[in-house]
DNA sequence: ACGGACTGTCAAGGTTTCCTCAAGGCAGAC
DNA sequence: GTCTGCCTTGAGGAAACCTTGACAGTCCGT
């Protein structure tokens, strides 16, 4: 089905997840070393790699910056339980998706799944609302032609609320796509954040043009001009 | 009609509903621990699950995050206690509605109905009745094509008259829908707000153009023209 | 026509949600 | 190290919203 790299220093794990995965019909290689692992990406070019931080000879976020400065390839990390920073500071660093141990292959077989559909989907076109240009590619967003400076929290939040433009979503919504976690981080930083980007877009909350606030529900954004 | 995974651990409530929703035309997939559960559904791709919380192997909250963390698909939970705190946290938590034991079928069976409904139509159509339009995504109400500005429990309240629009909806029924609490809440805050729906509609109880009380039984959404 | 139950509306109060500012932490850049 | 940009948290106040109680009006069976 698909050509997956594994990068995980336990054998026991390592032959379970290789198993389960080819059982599934893809192609596994595996590597018990970063740097071996390293090199089994570059050169396999595999459609996805399993990555366990708890790697013995180099750290795994290390590696994870390492690969992603030559290649696109998704990358689903693989972590002990705990450490929620780890798992923020790994998906900024550039990991598609993540997995705390223990996972049961299930899961695992199911974000394999998501990565790989999400991965396919070339889409990525730029989203256009009123005189808002949202481009995914090359992170960039324009107003009436002219290259807004978001962060990259704004320019992620701005993005889903555009995915979806004309449909309120809520900020349960906006707290697992943007900031990668379901549950447990403070809603109030989305506030904070949709307030900095309405200052950008030259907008409030008392006169808002493409952010419209509905109370209890969401946050919506649609064209000023319909 | 719908594939759905049954998490319950008491093998009799288990058999029953089972039973009643197979002969509804549902493809009923059963488990009675909380791990086998969750490998049914994320396996399985169902379109509804009904979850107990009282599962003898892991909290039945902790379930719901697991199957939350992994897809969207609806969620109805099961609990014994009424306890309201317990109810607000598993709707946090990402359910879509729930029930209290001891239920009945004829209960159980509107819920499903109802979560069915509201998932297989992620398009949600607009609704129109005459001159009134209703669009569910972007939580707009439009009259001769000017929007309303409807607070969120009158927004509710006017979606779910017009989904059922030319039939007497009963304030019981608006309670559990609008409000999503069968018991305990006063009638006469839906007489409120139906009263303030009516004015931003233009209409008054003496004059009814929209909205027309039916005495004694509940309101229904008329379209004035016919 | 009468009484009880149901309904419509208003005003007041309390609650929740939202917005914004300021302060602090953290990581990367210099 | 220091600087800078970015993110998060807390607090305060403002705004929106919901509920309740009261009272008048309406409907319906008797």
């Amino acid at each position: 089905m698909a050509s997956i790299v594994l990068i995980e220093d336990d054998v026991d794990i390592r032959r379970l997840v290789a198993e389960a995965l080819s059982d599934r019909g893809h192609d596994v290689e595996s590597a018990a070393t970063a740097m071996a692992g390293l090199e089994l990406t570059v050169k396999g070019r595999p459609e996805l790699v399993l990555l366990d931080l708890g790697l013995p000879d180099l750290d795994g976020t290390e590696l994870l910056r390492m690969i992603r400065a030559v290649t696109q390839v998704p990358v689903i990390v693989i972590t002990a339980r705990g450490a929620d920073d780890v798992v923020v500071r790994t998906l900024d660093a550039g990991a598609d998706d993540y997995l705390v141990k223990p996972f049961s292959i299930t899961q695992l077989e199911a974000r394999v799944r998501a990565v790989l559909r999400r991965s396919s989907e070339p889409e990525a076109d730029s989203i256009r609302v009123g005189a808002l240009e949202i481009d995914p590619d090359a992170r960039e967003a324009r107003l009436d032609g002219v290259t807004l400076e978001l962060s990259p929290k704004e320019f992620d939040l701005l993005r889903v609320l555009a995915e979806s433009s004309g449909r309120v979503v809520s900020k349960r919504e906006l707290m697992a796509e943007v900031w990668r976690e379901p549950y447990g981080g403070s809603e109030r930083t989305i506030d904070v954040h949709l307030s900095w980007l309405r200052n950008k877009l030259g907008e409030s909350a008392q006169e808002p043009r493409y952010l419209h606030t509905v109370h209890g529900v969401g946050i919506k954004l649609v064209d000023p001009e319909r």
